[in-house]
DNA sequence: GCGCTATATTACCTTTGACTCATATAGTGT
DNA sequence: ACACTATATGAGTCAAAGGTAATATAGCGC
C-alpha cells in the first residue's frame, strides 16, 4: 500500500497528500512545546511513572498527565499499567535521532552566530 | 563554549536548559504547520521565488511570505534579492534527514495500524 | 464498606499563532 | 515622475492549544 522511501532524494519527489502533510505537522507539532521536550527528555533516562515525571519536570499533574497522553496516542510513548502507577516509555525510537538532528544543527547556528558576533562587534 | 554531542547517548545526560529547550521547541514548531511543510517540501527540488511558491502551495502571497521569513530568520532558509524577485532556499541540509526520519516513521506507524485493524475488524 | 493515593478528565481562562485585507516598500521600465 | 510588479508589513479576527483548579475514576490496604 504504501510506497517506502528510503533514499534521501525521493522525498522531495513526492506529491504529498493533504493528510500526509497533516500527519507530519502533527508529529513536528508535538515535539515543538518545551513541557513535552522536558518530558521526553526525562523519559531518554528510561520508563518513568506519571508522578515521577510531574516532579522531573516541574509541572502540574494534570498538565503532564495531558501531555502524556498526546504523546502516547501519536505513538511516540508506551503506556504500562502497574497498580496504581501508570509508566510511560519512549516508543518510538526516531525521537533519539530527531532530538539529536536538531540539537547538532542548533549548536551549529548557534556557533555561527557567536563567530558573527564577534566579527562585527 | 558548547559541549558537543555527536553520539546517540548524550543527549539523554545531558541536563538542558530552559533556553535550549525553547530553541528546539521553536523549531520543530516551525514544522509543525502544514502551510510551511508545504513550502519547505517545494523548495526540496531547489530555489524558488516567493511568487512561485504561493502558485505552488495555494496560498495567500501575504500568508507564504509571512512563513518564509519565519523560516528564514530560523536559519532554516536562505535568502536571495534578485531584481524585484526574492528566492528562497533550503539552508539547512538537516531538514531532509529530519523530514525523512518522520516520514519513515509514520509509515511504519501506519502500516502497524493497519494490519492491527485487519486483526481486530 | 471506607480512606488513601495515582492518574485521568472536565470546565474554564488565556495565550499564541495562522490567516486575511489593506497598505507600504522596493525595484523595474517608460 | 509615473505606472507596474514583487515582496513585506500592520492591524485585526479567529480558532487551536496550553495552563489551571476542581472533580472523577481506578486500584490498593484496612
Amino acid at each position: 500500500m504504501a510506497t517506502s522511501c528510503k533514499t534521501s532524494t525521493r522525498v522531495a519527489m513526492r506529491p504529498l497528500s493533504e493528510e500526509a502533510l497533516a500527519m507530519i505537522a502533527r508529529r513536528f507539532a508535538l515535539l515543538g512545546e518545551p513541557m513535552r521536550l522536558r518530558l521526553l527528555h526525562a523519559l531518554f533516562e528510561g520508563e518513568k511513572s506519571v508522578n515521577t515525571l510531574v516532579e522531573a519536570s516541574g509541572g502540574t499533574q494534570a498538565n503532564v498527565s495531558r501531555h502524556l497522553q498526546a504523546l502516547a496516542e501519536a505513538g511516540l510513548l508506551g503506556r504500562r499499567k502497574h497498580g496504581l502507577q501508570v509508566f510511560y516509555s519512549i516508543a518510538d525510537p526516531t525521537l533519539f535521532q530527531l532530538c539529536e538532528l536538531v540539537c547538532g544543527s542548533l549548536e551549529e547556528k548557534v556557533a555561527r552566530d557567536a563567530k558573527a558576533l564577534l566579527r562585527t562587534s
